[in-house]
RNA sequence: UGGGGGAUCGUCUAGCGGUAGGACGCCGGCCUUUGGAGCCGGCUACCUAGGUUCGAUUCCUAGUCCCCCAGCCA
């Protein structure tokens, strides 16, 4: 499916920059951003926001065009399982990078001879302080550094010692290349930065061509310059990197100089979006692996039911600004009900069944009854649902003694059966230890079938059900927020494991679903009617169906029961 | 206490000297064979104090609060 993600609904400062530029005639008006992943974890939706915000840009600019760059210079965390998630989730996404894609490690040899400049210039030298020294030797926020003793080695053997370490003539930690730039500056990051690291690490594309690898800092610029990019869209912790960014690419003298533009990153109430946080809850098996529909990653995202034009349509509210935010969950949520109620088809499926006896209706009967696949898109058709004297309906369909504003069954009380008859209650049963309602007993009106001579009679309340004998046994999975707590406000010397929501996973084994679902294929994406959105997960097989609630529907019920009982 | 950023409804976000708009949320109501969807109405905001100006959320000054930076991570 290709759709041309739509323009945004509103403009933001960067697209207010890139289009002043474009006016201006800057960069000869071409417009090249880039996303520019580290393959060493999923993409999350935070990325999604980039994703978003770069691909969209060069979507709107006439001859605009976005790259995809693994940024893969520390081979210690990044494996190629990663690069494949990486470009099938910007696929999901909407996204194309056309023949664009492109790696960091792909620009060894070039970086290489970049440095090699710098040290020629009498701009780079390299230092063999350990890491340790070389902390104690920055300074701290308050104070300016010191001189290594090696800020004074001469280019000669300057370069005579990075060839060395390209030759892998010195173990890990012994040297690096650093940038001679300012070591008292106040911003620290311009106090000798490192610019190569020795690490004698097989690197998953490179493998043992590199023992030294280049640091972000020096790498980033020099590949944004070498591609042409123009506007190199970053997060606002790279701010105080930006004077560094634009330092390299001058000293580099490379053609063409991008500008670094920050934004602030996405975060989400109750759920945690840092790399290190998913991979803490992925390895300590809090979670079921990167695609766990309780994750805020793409793929467990997807898993979950949600749409990428969901996603994009929430990236396209959220907007983009410089200023520190947490959108609500919710937002998310109104986004996927938006996007699901068009295009979902509903169907009916008891969560938590409760045996419902029709005592007047014929013992052996099966009725096919007309149910509408989608109020909201008639070409979605019809479908029948069978009907018989022995249904399913949902506990929380009938209350012994019900609240007030409680509008379902209840002793002598009559409700609708969805797309069938309205039935009373006129019994009940029980299990005589636990006292838990066990079976109810009803009567229903024939004259009140659906289309029926009294179909228009007005009744409190219509609820769904599953004819007993023709229902399809199911687990369906239900998801709550990650988290109890938000993770802005967990204090840092608590283990924010913590916090995790311990019913973010509900397994409901004993769920019956209308017999249409019986074969159905995994990412079916439903409406169980009066409930909420689910999923079929890949975890289906025939004999055994699995669901995933992607989100609830809304429920006035639930509020004013709520309200009702205030703890 | 160095440097870099940021402060507008509960939450995001617009506003670019002319008197605060949108979305989510929340609260009412209508409608409804999903207490869904839809429709209608309402709610709440410019960090503070001075100044400039006929007029300041926008400009100036001084504060306050929040975030980021002392990896051979990105």
């Amino acid at each position: 499916m290709s759709t041309e993600p739509a323009f945004p609904s509103h403009s933001d400062f960067i697209r207010e920059i890139v289009a002043a530029d474009r006016a201006a005639g800057k960069h000869a008006g071409r417009v090249v951003t880039r996303f520019p992943p580290e393959p060493n974890g999923y993409l999350h939706i935070g990325h999604a926001k980039s994703i978003c915000l770069n691909f969209g840009i060069a979507n709107e600019q006439p001859g605009g065009i976005c790259h995809l760059r693994m940024d893969d210079t520390n081979p210690t965390t990044e494996d190629p399982e990663y690069v494949e998630a990486i470009q099938d989730d910007v696929r999901w996404l909407g996204f194309e990078w056309h023949d664009k894609i492109f790696f960091a490690s792909d620009y060894f040899e070039r970086l290489y001879e970049y440095a090699v400049t710098l040290i020629r210039k009498g701009l780079a030298y390299v230092d063999s302080l350990s890491a340790d020294e070389m902390r104690r030797y920055r300074g701290t926020l308050t104070e300016p550094g010191q001189a290594s003793p090696s800020r004074a080695r001469s280019v000669e053997e300057n370069l005579d010692l990075f060839r060395r370490m390209r030759a892998c003539e010195f173990p890990d930690g012994t040297h690096v290349l650093r940038a001679k730039i300012d070591m008292a500056s106040p911003n620290i990051n311009l106090r000798d930065p490192v610019l190569y690291r020795i690490r004698h690490v097989a690197h998953y594309r490179t493998g043992t061509t590199w023992c030294i690898y280049p640091a972000y800092d020096f790498a980033h610029p020099l590949s944004d310059a070498m591609e042409g990019i123009t506007h190199s869209i970053c997060t606002l912790e790279f701010e105080d990197h930006r004077p560094l960014y634009d330092w390299v690419v001058e000293k580099c003298e490379t053609p063409q100089r991008p500008q670094q533009i920050e934004f602030a990153r996405l975060n989400i109430s109750f759920t945690v979006m840092s790399k290190r946080k998913l991979l803490d809850l992925v390895e300590r098996k809090q979670v079921d692996g990167w695609d766990d529909p309780r994750l805020p990653t793409l793929k467990g995202l997807r898993r979950r039911g949600f749409t990428s034009e969901a996603l994009r349509a929430f990236c396209d509210a959220i907007g983009v600004a410089k200023r520190e935010a947490v959108v609500e969950m919710q937002l998310l949520e109104h986004f996927v009900r938006e996007d699901l109620n068009k295009r979902a088809s509903r169907v009916m499926a008891v969560l938590r069944p409760l045996r419902l006896v029709i005592e007047n209706y014929p013992e052996d009967e099966v009725e096919q009854l007309d149910a509408v696949n989608n109020p909201e898109d008639p070409s979605a058709g019809t479908r029948q649902v069978p009907f018989s004297r022995t249904i399913y309906i949902e506990q929380d369909d009938f209350k012994e003694d019900p609240p007030k504003q409680f509008f379902r069954l209840a002793m002598g009380r009559e409700v609708r059966l969805r797309y069938a008859y309205i039935i009373k209650c006129v019994g009940l049963e029980k299990d005589p230890i636990t006292g838990q309602v066990t079976e109810l007993r009803c009567t229903y009106d024939p004259e009140t079938k659906s289309g029926g001579p009294q179909a228009q009679r007005k009744v409190k309340a219509t609820i769904h059900w599953v004819s007993a004998a023709h229902a399809v046994d199911a687990e369906i999975r239900l998801y709550e927020s990650l988290l109890l707590t938000d993770p802005g406000k967990i204090p840092p010397d608590q283990d924010w494991i913590e916090h995790l929501n311990p019913h973010s996973l509900e397994r409901l084994s004993a769920c019956k679903v209308e017999p249409s679902l019986v074969s159905v294929s995994p990412g079916t994406r439903l409406q169980f009617e009066r409930v909420g959105y689910f999923c079929a997960d890949p975890d289906s097989s025939p004999g055994r169906l699995v669901f995933n609630r992607t989100v609830t529907l809304k429920d006035a019920w639930a509020k004013i029961e709520k309200a009702q009982v205030p703890r």
